[in-house]
DNA sequence: CACCTTTGCTTGCGTTTTGCAAGTATGGCA
DNA sequence: TGCCATACTTGCAAAACGCAAGCAAAGGTG
């Protein structure tokens, strides 16, 4: 998948930068299932809207490039790698919540169906 | 351009649903312009995003299907159609809001330029 | 400790979307 | 009536996406 070459800057509008980073449909659902609580590779998988395995990887490492989210290990019984939002990425809450209020007021058919981990 | 087949619903997911809508890097800078009152295509093509015309007409077409704006008249002394958000797309100010503190906080460069028209 | 399964990716490839340039149709105005 | 600005559409190459398959490494099992 493409890697990231030096980005050009569309404009200085903090509304224009923040969607360079989040504009598509799949970041902000990486995000929101790490808010949630789910941290492993396998976990992004399995979420309803099926990511594909290749864009999940793209999208994990730009997130982990622009500081939002990283790699650790934690301490359970197994070792295995995982994700979690950094503070940066923990700041993305009131987007995510202004995002979902705007879809449950004005799209019909929507539901808060995910729970935390 | 794509024009729209029934669009499958990849999750009832708010923030999902909200995304297939505005989930790319162009559509909310349009919200974004209207908001800040500009109405006419020729200024969405002036921002200094430099939006590519068929994307324009293409999201917009999107906009209206969708009841984010509408087209209508305004009462100036020529008649040239234009477009503005329904009450439904004024909604999305909140969204806006949110993306644009995020961005103000987070990346550095970002800087509230754009003025009311 | 050999083998099997799960996890976390990468690769290939056909389809869709984007970006850029050019072309066209329509309305307002002189 | 002719010109210019506006509001698009069209064509095409390049990039991104979506899907399936493959693969390496870690863990668990007998």
């Amino acid at each position: 998948m493409a890697m990231n070459k030096t980005q050009h800057k569309r404009s200085c509008c903090p509304v224009t930068c923040t969607l360079d980073i989040l504009g598509d449909k799949w970041t902000l659902l990486i995000v929101r299932d790490m808010l949630l609580g789910r941290c492993y590779y396998k976990d992004f998988c399995q979420s309803p809207e099926k990511i594909a395995t290749n864009i999940l990887a793209d999208r994990l490492s730009k997130l982990v490039e622009h500081g939002i989210a990283e790699k650790w290990i934690p301490d359970e019984e197994n070792g295995r790698e995982a994700y979690r939002l950094t503070a940066k990425g923990q700041s993305l809450k009131t987007v995510l919540e202004s995002v979902a209020q705007w879809g449950l007021n004005n799209i019909k058919g929507t539901e808060a169906r995910l729970k935390p981990k």
